[in-house]
DNA sequence: ACAATGGCTGTTAGCGTTAACGAGGCTGGA
DNA sequence: TCCAGCCTCGTTAACGCTAACAGCCATTGT
């Protein structure tokens, strides 16, 4: 009779395991391992003691299934190397820590198909709530998070319809201030350098609300370029270089991110062009990053941290009180920074 | 007699609503959704058709416990907005959007308990393999590692004892030829600036390395310098003003990171050093976000990206032979890239 | 014409946990 | 003394899906 060899990897530990290892049922088991229901104080340490020892961590997909409760919270960006993302995962985060709750991250490198597909195989684990970045998502995607039954919180971004709630900033509106404070500023031939954008529907609607913002003064933006794949201060500092070969009597240049426009003001500043007097700069996000240059550019701040914050706290509050939609908009308002690189002095 | 209001929840759908609306068993639905099996086409489509009108999700919590196969590979890292650790990930997902795996990120903010929860946290979902940044975990960690039956990778550094599977570069081994290059340079009043070391212990090893490879050379560090906190350009510069207020005469600054190195080299330059003939600058890390710099800092690369790739693929391969453990060691070369800032032209 | 084959579909029995209920023992007040 | 009520713990039945096997029908070759 062939004997059976015993299996290379070892069975895994069950409550079972535990159950018969402390003289207890399952049932107690799990009730001390999730601090749950009464147990008295010694069974309480005998299961412990027995679970320890066993090196026993338990299976939350047999949790998850039987008591259809998981703490997952799905968050839907479009990159971790944004520099922007991470500084909205912490505020998640934060809020979190104080909860059961868990992010979980998916990441749609700005492709709506990736998008789609993230959500899908995110949702497929019936998580608890979903926070997704941005308002732009396909037919399918929209359908499956309202079909879903559980909190969406659409961020960053305010100027759309939403899902279920929104928490951001208005980027129309953003672009509209800045255009008005350059135009304060005292600056009339001015680029805008930004992403191409069918791909970033905010840096689209920051630039459409710059143009509507400088029209309504009577000013028209004199140079455009656009840029495709990552920012970077390479980048900025070539496109910079660029634009103003082709157009030398540009007297402010609006980024579409902090990233290019610091890459633009290395290359102003070694150039040896006077800032802000002969030509201004701004950027878009507030990066702590760039604190460290010493000369300030100019930016305004997105609440990226805040976002995230507020964005946890509607999915932890949804949660916490087994309701579904709420259909909250929090709007954030996006702070102009002029920093040293925007505003001729006027008083002169 | 009381009629039951019916739950605003709606039931979320099953199989079981897929079946019945397209005629056929649950496990002929089941087949068509995961492609396994053998399906005629007419049910095939009809299926599909019904599952795609009713929105069907499927439920991979039930799916993972009647397969005990979850197709998740917990990453652990230390932080997000280190930029290293994103990089590490692109070559993770690289790696697995050719498979069925898909990782899911637990971030440790460099504190060994935190990393034991995460990692505690992770594997109670049971998934297919680990990769985790370090090789200095807690007791506990290292034996729920052990005891997980997965295959499990140590990412980032070399020097120590593995659980399983190592890829990295050696850090100490990187100090000490940083500490050569920079005596071949021409330099010898050399001083370290870094993080607080207890936690960062890739960077300890590299300070070690270095301190040993000076040695060789008769050489001591003149001056260290150390914070707390994350790394950033006003805090480069500020250490940098501190410590050659202290020491005037110093000649060279080697930095734990390229962050507050850049920061150290704008101190520098706006100071009017010549940069490398007065004093030269090195980082670690390789950071491509510095490459937009009109000085190109000296540092050593940590091939990130490539990590990631060797880490993913080591599971990959595991997952697919269905072995646990291979035991590899993957050590990659940093190599040095003296830029403009180390260096005198010893020829003169 | 008939067995053998292969394609297609259904049935049954879990996967490891938790919700819900229930049972036994013990306490304390009438 | 008796019973209500609490505390503690066990039993049973899901949760939604898939592995494994069992059938059925139409071919195919001889």
């Amino acid at each position: 009779m062939p004997v059976r060899i015993v299996s290379q990897r070892p069975r895994p530990l069950t409550l079972r395991d535990v159950s018969e290892a402390s003289g207890v049922s399952e049932m107690t088991v799990s009730r001390v391992l999730r601090n749950r229901g009464d147990v008295s104080d010694a069974t309480r340490e005998k299961v412990k003691k027995a679970a320890r020892e066993l090196g026993y961590v338990p299976n939350k997909i047999a949790g998850a299934l039987a008591s259809s409760r998981v703490n997952l919270v799905a968050v839907v960006i479009p990159s971790l190397s944004n520099l922007v993302f991470p500084e909205v995962l912490s505020g998640i985060s934060e809020i979190f820590d104080d909860t059961a709750l868990q992010p979980v991250v998916g990441v749609t490198q700005y492709k709506p198909q990736r998008e789609e597909s993230v959500l899908y195989e995110m949702l497929s684990w019936r998580p608890s709530g979903v926070i997704i970045a941005g308002l732009e998502h396909t037919e399918a995607s929209r359908a499956m998070l309202s079909a879903s039954g559980i909190p969406v919180v659409e961020i960053m971004d305010t100027d759309g319809r939403a899902i279920d709630s929104v928490v951001g900033v208005s980027h129309r509106r953003a672009g509209r201030e800045m255009a008005k404070a350059i135009v304060a500023g005292g600056y009339s031939r001015i680029a805008f350098l930004g992403t191409k954008m069918p791909l970033d529907h905010r840096a689209r609607k920051r630039f459409e609300g710059f143009t509507e913002g400088l029209a309504k003064h009577g000013v028209e933006v004199a140079e455009t370029s656009f840029y495709e794949g990552g920012s970077s201060l390479a980048k900025g500092r070539e496109m910079t270089a660029e634009v103003l070969a082709r157009d030398p009597d540009l007297d402010f240049l609006y980024f579409s991110n902090d990233m290019i426009a610091a890459g633009g003001l290395l290359h102003c500043s070694e150039a040896g062009f006077d800032i802000p007097g002969r030509i201004g700069l701004a950027g878009f996000n507030g990066l702590n990053l760039l604190k460290g240059f010493s000369t300030r550019l100019a930016t305004m701040d997105a609440s990226r941290h805040e976002i995230g914050r507020a964005a946890a706290d509607i999915i932890a509050r949804a949660v916490a009180e087994d309701r579904v939609s709420s259909g909250e908009t929090v709007s954030l308002e996006p702070k102009l920074e002029p920093g040293d690189t925007l505003g001729r002095k006027t008083a002169l």
